[in-house]
DNA sequence: GGGACATCAAAAAGTCATACTTAAAGAGTG
DNA sequence: CACTCTTTAAGTATGACTTTTTGATGTCCC
């Protein structure tokens, strides 16, 4: 497996090239790209060409016309929660942009996500919720970001599907790659607050303890202050 | 230009086909197709079925392995936001599945995107929102239910894009598809309820006075009654 | 003369068949 | 148990051909 998003085909190589560049705007829209001129430009053959193609009109990144060619669509068509687009968006350009979308996606989300969890959610998701509460108290002191963040995600992940709604659950991976990117790129040079530890721990006591208005209104605080480190960082 | 899903190609043709068995569980998860035996069935080329698969691929409802084939995925792995998935999964049996998890994320979304439209939206954004409220309020009798539900979409459409958040705006289409189906499949013969009419309308008040927690609040009233009507038609 | 409508040719994607390459699962062997 | 070897199905390349669309050309009628 690629651990990378480069599979191993070639198709997938050329997505790889062509998907970044159109979202970081090196094709803006309105752009008009032809299939043979693609396949002489990265060497690959038609057919290769198309199936890359093909997969960025599935979203929406493209519309293809015959007589006129592979035209870039404007933002507002983009598949913006295809995990893929997120990806390359977020390692591209407007990443700060993308990055304060989907945190406030964030704070509309895991705050009711929370509250499902302690509605719904069973012995075992508490549990789950729980322990990488616990793994981040125990690693929130003395430089040991990286396992923090292990749990960070792991905590966010198990809440949001504990809520039992599918939707709620495949954000998981945005968080990650939200939480991630905090840790990576932003400045995080210190230990992660002890306040927002805490609040961590006090969403899982309520969750455990079926708590959901609580569990809402504490998970709210803990995206509210996602944002507002956002906003300290890029006003 | 196709108005339905189908678009014109063979690629879009075989996809339109293969989308839903997959998703209504006709080739239910675990099961491997032939990329061979999927042209011969459907009496098209390989160039055909790679492209289909391609776009399936991306979707993860299907992966692709050399030398096994093209294995359906679980659930789990399905890029649930795709709206051709959506709209695959809204057309299929487990329908009513879907616009529960659809109807909840609305919940957690909708009421936020009414605060931060009356918070950062123009008076333009203000007029739009007003304007298909008022127009909910006329077509609101007298069975004039196609009329009316242009409306509640346009509405909640012009809610969602003057939150000024993309990922909330991109959410309108998801809307659009729960309020359509709610009006063709389920019960909905007799005219809307006026409470629900008023509600929009002081959604739209608050929106123009920038009142964001009236907005948000009320809003949730909104997303509220639409959950508890799903209790009650599939408790 | 000018606008509306029909016709036509070129351009680029769409489709297909074929030949060949490559990766990997599974059998067979030591 | 590890190693090799065969087989299978996907991956890639290419050439020939079809189809759609657009923009240009031209014609007719007002």
């Amino acid at each position: 497996m690629t651990s990378d998003g480069t599979g191993s085909g070639l198709h997938a190589r050329l997505l790889a090239a062509l998907g970044p560049a159109i979202t970081s705007g090196v094709h803006p829209p309105g752009t008009v790209l032809r299939a043979d001129e693609l396949a002489e430009r990265y060497e690959v053959s038609r057919t290769v060409v198309r199936e890359a193609v093909r997969v960025l009109e599935s979203m929406r990144l493209v519309e293809v016309r015959r007589r006129v060619g592979v035209t870039v669509l404007p933002v507002t068509e983009w598949n913006v929660y295809d995990p893929q687009v997120i990806t390359w968006r977020l390692a591209g350009a407007d990443r700060p942009r993308q990055l304060r979308s989907l945190t406030v996606l964030r704070g509309a989300v895991e705050p009711v996500a929370a509250r499902l969890a302690a509605e719904r959610g069973d012995a075992g998701d508490g549990a789950r919720i729980t322990e990488h509460a616990l793994g981040m108290v125990a690693t929130s002191r003395g430089q040991q970001l990286e396992n923090y963040l292990v749990h960070d995600i792991g905590f966010h992940h198990a809440v949001l599907r504990a809520s039992g709604n599918e939707m709620f659950a495949r954000l998981g991976d945005v968080v990650a790659a939200v939480l991630t990117g905090r840790t990576e790129h932003e400045v995080m040079f210190s230990d992660p607050r002890q306040e927002a530890v805490s609040l961590h721990v006090r969403v899982a006591e309520a969750i455990r303890e079926g708590d959901g208005a609580r569990a809402e209104s504490t998970m709210r605080t803990i995206t509210e202050d996602a944002l507002s480190e956002l906003d300290i960082l890029a006003p």
